[in-house]
DNA sequence: GTTGAGCGTT
């Protein structure tokens, strides 16, 4: 399974729409917009892991208009992982 | 009724 990072969310996305939209490219095991805890609303950013065709939901989503808003997709950068993926590390491109 | 760089909560 791999984790991906989305960013550049409008403020209307929610987990069920990125839950939609990544299922139409890949197995997606979850997926959840990051929303500011203690006000509630959205950080226009958010995680989806995704079981297989990761990378081609990336290369599919990455860029893509969504609710006003050009898609920022990569594989997720969090604490865990420490196999180190190609980028492993702040790599961020584009 | 708003805002806009980045990597999250149990």
């Amino acid at each position: 399974m791999k984790k991906l990072y989305v960013g550049n969310l409008a403020w209307a996305v929610t987990d069920e729409d990125l839950q939609s939209l990544f299922s139409e490219h890949g197995s997606v095991v979850s997926a959840s917009v990051i929303t500011d805890r203690e006000t509630g609303r959205s950080r226009g950013f958010g995680f989806v892991e995704i079981e297989d065709g990761a990378d081609a939901a990336i290369e599919a989503l990455n860029g893509v208009d969504f609710k006003g808003r050009a898609l920022r997709v990569n594989e997720a950068q969090s604490k865990q992982r420490p196999g180190g993926g190609p980028g492993g590390g702040g790599g961020r491109r584009f």
